[in-house]
DNA sequence: ATAACATTCCAGCGT
DNA sequence: GGAATGTTAT
């Protein structure tokens, strides 16, 4: 199935055709000679399309076979669209190629290489969910104090050791904690070894050292691809630079595609370096920068530019654009959330009345908590709207529970899955019960499965109709397919029953159909089983194989003898569960208001867009504003929100938040500070501050309309308590200091009054002054002047 | 063993 | 304002 290159080498007239529509600066990236290089894209400058032009060229110049190629992202959305237009550039399958994101790529070499790798063959991903509990259990059984290891921050500890390429005995041991960490990393590992599972950090890494400590294997990937293309280099962390290196060895060609002002994920561990090292230790020949945009105009290039020029150590870039300055940003100032999320609602609608499909309309926030407030607002105002993040799919409870069966039909031996549903719905098997077997299997060294025999008698018999069920379920559903097997799993578990009985179960419900429905998806999917196992369809035909020293098996896997397959359809699709977690919503066709924080924005671009809650605390962030270095990700993070938007821009923010179910008052981000005036049109009179007109106009238009907000349909509630907020702002105090009044000191310099305590000589008042943190003021001595 | 109730803690981004 | 835990009554 796979065309050889010969035939698709292309007449010369067909590559120049792919090169029409480059600028000259593309065109130089995606003709570069051989030898590595590095491209500085700023955002909206064409990256995606140099880099599948690029791939296209290479293989229509005959440079390069398609089975050759390695293009490596971070999200499966960026893999996707790679593939997509490459279909539409090639005449060629792209499938021979390996592209993917680098999770993907290292489950497609692990499957292929699992004996190897000392992993069992329907070995299974942990998601990070799976992984905290996987690590508590371990503190658990450590009898270790959970309000000092605290799971998920071991589960942070371990994936971030693992990034850095370190096993349990190469992490230094400096005290109790560390020892201890230690020890749990330890024992997190053998347990995942123990019931073969595996999570994200680990794919990276297991895949990383068996390139590492096998060389013949390491020849034949390095003689395999040629040529190596990383989008999103700059976020590239350690353990992946270490990754890359080991497979392009010293003879391929490497093209790193980044912007280190689009940076936005050194929180998780990546490295902005690895730019800079990549371009001193591959010997890179050629830089090219990107800085064309043809996403912006003016005014919102020039805003973004100025904000980024706030931050050092950048490799320094510009964007401009011959599109004209078009609108100017616009500002609001709120005097809350709710009154900004209203405010947003009329604004969308005027929009919409101009003519903007709902779709080209996104609001962005810093984190997903802000959502809701927004949600309510479109809800009750019937515009359909979609959240990304928050909630995705395969991440639902009832979701995962019945992902917890089929993964026990496929590996018993997962103790996660299995204590999951052992009991759910509940079937009698109580904490004694379970606290028995943990210990008997703990003492034994084997899985729960496995242990339950061990303790028939005491009480066990529920377990042993447990075990019995989902024995019965891989009986019953052998030869199946897959849309079957589901739908068998649902109803024999109890599940269907379980949530036909609960008062809010129909949605779970809808969602276990639409279960049924994205595995259907998935087995329709061209060539799924292929992509799982594309490595021994390329052996067969390919040529690459012959070369090979026998010493290697380079698949360890042998086809299924009657249906040819390598991986059951159920356990590629438990695969794909876990490592695509899906969109949340459903809702996809319908034009709907994009809902979804920056981070989730990157890459995606809209005519309008709104950047909301722009407050000190929350964007930046607080737990980031301290450290320059975390202060400087979140001007890129709100670098990549500017840079997001085509035709217009609006920034607003909101003079007091219920945050913690609590409100919370607080300043303008410092960000406005640091954006050209002349871009920017302030909608609320600027620096009159608080409790401007429009913004009153809008609060009161939000009273009146308020109380009224009705739910129609099934669903979530949404609270018609918002004035509550406005009270106390509005709760004076005999000196004539109210909470939410904006204040000036002559140290801290301007803050607005959180709370308010105490009469006479004791009043004190608790004051946010922003970047200058919160503080409690005792108002007999501090001098605070009233600012509005 | 389980359901109903009370309490605590959390809300920072994702493969 | 919600999920996840802990506690109590059946």
């Amino acid at each position: 199935m796979d065309v050889s290159v010969e035939n698709d080498r292309a007449p010369p007239g067909e590559a120049a055709g792919l090169l029409r529509h480059l600028n000259p600066e593309q065109l130089a990236a995606v003709t570069l000679p051989a030898g590595n290089a590095l491209i500085l894209a700023g955002a909206g400058s064409g990256k995606t399309r140099v880099l599948t032009t690029r791939i296209a060229w290479l293989v229509q110049t005959g440079q390069v076979s398609p089975a050759g190629v390695m293009a490596v992202t971070f999200t499966n959305k960026a893999a996707k669209e790679m593939l997509t237009r490459l279909s539409t550039l090639l005449p060629v399958n792209p499938r021979g190629m390996w592209i993917g994101t680098f999770h993907g790529l290292c489950n497609r070499f692990l499957r292929a290489h699992w004996k190897l790798a000392g992993l069992p063959q329907g070995f299974q991903i942990l998601d990070a969910q799976d992984s905290v509990s996987a690590v508590k259990r371990i503190v658990k059984a450590m009898k270790l104090d959970e309000e000092r290891y605290i799971p998920k921050q071991c589960a942070w500890f371990i994936a971030g050791a693992k990034e850095d390429g370190l096993r349990p005995q190469h992490i230094e041991v400096r005290d109790e904690l560390t020892r201890t960490q230690q020890a749990i990393y330890q024992a997190y590992e053998d347990q995942c070894q123990r019931e073969g599972v595996v999570d994200f950090a680990e794919l990276m890494l297991r895949t990383y050292e068996l390139m590492r400590d096998h060389a013949e294997l390491r020849q034949h990937y390095q003689r395999r691809f040629r040529h190596i293309l990383v989008d999103e280099f700059q976020d590239t962390n350690r353990l992946q630079y270490a990754w890359l290196k080991m497979f392009a060895g010293t003879d391929n060609n490497v093209l790193a595609v980044g912007d280190d002002d689009q940076s936005i994920y050194a929180f998780r561990g990546a490295r902005v370096g690895n730019m800079a090292d990549f371009e001193r230790e591959f010997h890179v020949q050629q830089v090219v920068k990107l800085e064309r945009n043809y996403r912006s105009f003016g005014n919102i290039l020039d805003s973004a530019n100025a904000l980024i020029a706030h931050n050092s150590r950048r490799l320094g870039k510009n964007l401009r654009t011959e599109a004209g300055p078009g609108e100017p940003v616009r500002v609001f100032e709120a005097t809350s959330d709710f009154a900004e999320a209203q405010w947003f609602l009329d604004e969308a609608r005027q929009l919409q009345r101009d003519g903007s499909p709902r779709s080209e309309i996104a609001v962005l926030y810093r984190s997903n908590a802000q959502s809701r407030v927004i949600e309510s607002a479109l809800f009750n105002a019937g515009v359909p709207y979609r959240v990304y993040g928050g909630l995705r799919f395969f991440e639902r409870a009832e979701i995962k529970h019945a992902l917890a069966y089929l993964r026990l039909i496929e590996n018993p031996n997962d103790d996660t899955s299995f204590l999951r549903v052992v009991n759910f719905p509940t079937r009698g098997i109580g904490t004694r019960t379970m606290e028995l077997l943990q210990d008997a299997a703990r003492s034994s060294g084997r899985s729960l499965w496995q242990s339950v025999g061990a303790i028939a008698g005491k009480g066990g018999s529920n377990l042993g109709a447990f075990t019995a069920l989902v024995d019965a379920m891989r009986d019953a559903t052998r030869g199946l397919t897959l849309r079957e097997i589901i739908e068998h799993v649902v109803q024999s578990s109890g599940l269907a029953d379980f949530y036909r009985n609960e008062k809010e179960g129909a949605e779970r419900l809808e969602n276990l159909d639409e279960l049924v429905n994205a595995a259907e998806a998935f087995v329709t999917q061209e060539g799924f089983g292929k992509d799982a196992v594309a490595l021994p369809v390329d052996e067969q035909a390919g040529r690459i194989a012959e070369r090979l020293p026998a010493a290697v098996a380079l698949v360890d896997t042998q086809p299924d003898a009657e249906t040819g397959e390598i991986m059951s359809p159920l356990a590629a699709f438990l695969t794909h569960a876990a490592l695509e977690a899906g969109d949340n919503q459903a809702q996809a066709g319908q034009d709907a208001v994009q809902l979804m924080t920056v981070h989730a924005a990157k890459g995606l671009e809209f005519d309008q867009v709104f950047i909301t809650g722009l407050e000190e605390g929350l964007f930046p962030h607080e737990n980031a504003a301290a450290d320059l270095d975390g202060l400087e990700e979140e001007r890129r993070l709100m670098y990549v929100a500017i840079t997001r938007a085509r035709k217009r821009l609006y920034l607003s923010f909101s003079q007091t938040r219920m945050l913690h179910g609590q409100t919370r008052y607080n300043l303008k981000s410092r960000f406005f500070d640091e954006l050209p005036e002349a871009a920017l049109k302030w909608l609320t009179p600027k620096l009159q501050g608080f409790g401007s007109g429009y913004a009153r106009d809008y609060q009161a238009a939000w009273q009146r309309g308020t109380g009224l907000g009705s739910m129609v349909g099934a669903g979530r509630v949404v609270p018609a308590s918002a004035p509550a907020a406005f009270e106390a702002q509005a709760r004076s105090t005999p000196n004539g200091l109210r909470s939410g009044q904006g204040v000036f000191h002559t140290k801290f310099g301007e803050g607005v009054i959180v709370t308010l305590e105490g009469i006479g000589a004791d009043a004190r008042a608790q004051v946010n002054f922003g970047r200058h943190g919160m503080k409690w003021l005792a108002l007999s001595v501090a001098k605070l002047t009233p600012v509005d």
